[in-house]
DNA sequence: AATGAAGTTCCGTACAACGCAATAGCTGTG
DNA sequence: CACAGCTATTGCGTTGTACGGAACTTCATT
């Protein structure tokens, strides 16, 4: 199915409203840019944007000019060095980035399992550290994507210190989906898990977002005692069981807790 | 003094030719916001990119739909975190990232000193990974900023392994600026140091960016022996001096042949 | 209260962004 | 080798839209 571009068009009420039409699309060009690991050709990406490809070529252009996106040798697209360059400054302002790695790569070490530090951003996880353990088997979200809150042990043991209200806003916002058997997604579970979190220490996802792997997370706080970010580790149910969930649990506590201070 | 903003303005003819203003003029924001370490107010970043508040708002609405740019309470503007997701997206194609960490922490724990690693951008070299040293003293550049190439040890080190005309190309590009009185500016100078680099095995910049610090750098090189990017060490020149230069060197070019491998 | 600065909304206009159509390059195929 | 099919690019006329000015609202400062 084919849908023919009209410039009158626009219709969604819904989407591109407030902002400018020209940048919205631009934007949406990088971001489907970004979701290639290989360099894109004019037409294939304009289609997938649903745009003419005459408008994404000067769309592009911008782009380049102001090195978002680089053009190769046969003319395909790909990222261009800047969009790092204004990520790593996105970085430099999280809180907590500067000491991330190292202490994904202490937990990583110490307990042998992939070891994520993540922050809550508008009803979502976004990653922003990630070691990988010994026995990795690549199970393990790369740093720079997210996932939403509800479903990893790093969203709940977030939101298990936040009020109430603002749980409720952030689980209004995205609404809980089941992504397998396991995922909680009435509230009511989710408060009462969240309770269980607060009790513990520590937050579980047992598989709840994706089927056979459990992850064992808990809260990195502020000097005022606000959460600000989550540390986590992951791994396959079977082996994570094994070594002793609540053993996990205090572990990855404690570091959170030491890193907090 | 205040220029006026005119619709029909436009001039500078070799800004923004070819591309869509509206969008040229978003980035320029999204690039001017990426500089600031703290929220900023409409107008001052209006002000900076030289646009009418009125449209700037505008050109943020955009941005911030798609997360690029978000608002704080105060309504200030900080960058999202869209930026870091597609920022991510980029170093996930940069064939060396996946591994540039774990190599600049390596030889930052064998040397003392602060490892980095970087790529030939454009001309220039863009930090992908940093590692400080024990005994820190803040000199280094963070990941994600970028230097010319001919005044660090990383830009020598790549260069010396490209053909002439590559490098004559790059030179001619971004022509090299005094910045310390040890700089190399003129060719000649430049094309003899290559020489010496491709001799020696390793580079150095020895206080040619920075009076007082003293890099360096070699090579890494992909299974085709084409150079994919550069490890450097660096430090106080004095420091480094009495560690021994061709010391370092050898360290750096070592491991750098070892991860080309 | 008054002043000033910043953020936001509204609006008419001009022009810049749009889509179309036509051209040019490229690849593979009958 | 011509031909068909695809992609990238250029030129062009139209109109919709992005623009800046002015007015209005907050909010902070005097």
């Amino acid at each position: 199915m084919t849908v023919v571009q009209r410039q009158t068009g626009q219709a969604s009420p819904a989407e591109g409203q407030g902002g400018v039409r020209a940048v919205t699309r631009a934007l949406d060009l990088l971001i489907e840019l970004s979701s290639w690991d290989r360099p894109v050709g004019l037409t294939e990406l304009a289609r997938r944007v649903d745009l003419h490809p005459t408008t994404a070529l000067r769309l592009l252009e911008s782009l380049r000019t102001r090195r978002f996106v680089h053009q190769t040798a046969d003319r395909s697209y790909v990222l261009g060095s800047q969009t790092f360059e204004v990520g790593s400054a996105f970085l430099r302002n999280v809180s907590i980035w500067s000491q991330a790695n190292q202490l994904a790569d202490q937990l990583a070490a110490s307990t042998g399992e992939t070891a994520s530090v993540g922050v809550l951003d508008g009803g979502q996880i976004l990653y922003i550290a990630i070691a990988r353990g010994q026995h990795d088997v690549g199970i393990a979200s790369a740093a720079g994507t997210r996932h939403p809150a509800y479903c990893t042990s790093l969203g709940k043991a977030i939101m298990a210190e936040l009020p109430a209200e603002s749980v409720a806003q952030i689980l209004r916002d995205d609404p809980p989906v089941r992504l397998t058997p396991k995922t909680l997604v009435d509230m009511d579970s989710l408060f009462r898990e969240l309770g269980l979190v607060r009790k513990r220490g520590y937050a579980v996802d047992n598989e709840e977002r994706t089927p056979g792997v459990l992850c064992v997370g808990a809260a990195i706080r502020d000097h005022q005692g606000k959460p600000v970010g989550a540390l986590s580790i992951s791994g396959p149910a079977t082996r994570m069981r094994e070594k002793g969930i609540a053993e996990l649990g205090r572990s990855v506590a404690t570091s959170a807790q030491a890193f907090s201070a």
